[in-house]
DNA sequence: GTGGATGCAAACTCTTTGCACCTTG
DNA sequence: CAAGGTGCAAAGAGTTTGCATCCAC
């Protein structure tokens, strides 16, 4: 059972805005902007139901970070900039998985993770 | 300063006998084998201070799950099994890693996660 | 003997849960 | 109007830190 709650609706519109995978506190952030009593709390609940739901999926990065996103049509990795902790997607895959899994594994899935400077701490850097 | 005490030689040797990157409670658990004494404090700074000093490496984990391994020579990847959450060393890298970096940013370094079942619970699980 | 290391417990951070109140359908 | 959702605050899990004690050098 779903009700569309405000809640919900500014979670979401975060999401469609920021266009790129969110942490916990930059959805908070962003959502309370369109209902600033909103708690933590229900963005947790929140965050869950809707990955349940297959609305959003998560990109779980180091250091134990959570990230969202809304699920695309394609296969894609991820890039995680050092210096500003934003996370960004990465279009292609490239990557022959197939040939790395060990003998008797049975392979599921797989993510690639990238590291480095995003676009504009690279120019902030230079 | 480093001293050679009971505790960190537990600790290491816990990761030369695993021969597999270990997560905090795997350490806690193998090192009191040797050194029952040991807190978990101990093993917390103890990972950190041998990190800096590049006696091991860290591998994040999704989940918030950090694991500690014994750099190997070799540039190698990680499959982690979504049944006996063990992580595993996997030896080829195989990933054509600069045509994924979007264009602007600064790549430093890659991850490649591989999620599946191991050899043995594969051989469980049929 | 002395300073770094340990072990305990308290503090912190992040996430989850209980419960009274509110809101959607 | 009734169930599900929210917000707060308290409870959990995992990690870090303060401090008195211990032990490697």
């Amino acid at each position: 059972m779903e009700r569309n709650t405000q809640q919900r609706q500014a979670i979401l519109k975060a999401f469609e805005r920021a266009e790129r995978p969110l942490g916990v506190q930059e959805v908070l952030e962003l959502a309370q902007g369109d209902c600033p009593s909103l708690g933590v709390a229900t963005i947790y609940r929140n965050l869950k139901a809707l990955v349940v739901d297959k609305k959003l999926i998560t990109v779980d990065m180091p250091g134990g970070l959570t990230f969202y996103e809304i699920p695309g049509i394609h296969h894609h990795h991820h890039f995680s900039c050092t210096n500003c902790q934003k996370v960004f997607d990465v279009e292609k895959c490239g990557i022959n998985v197939k040939n790395l899994v060990p003998n008797g594994f049975t392979l599921q899935r797989h993510e690639v993770l990238l590291f480095g400077f995003c676009d504009s701490c690279t120019q902030t850097a230079s």
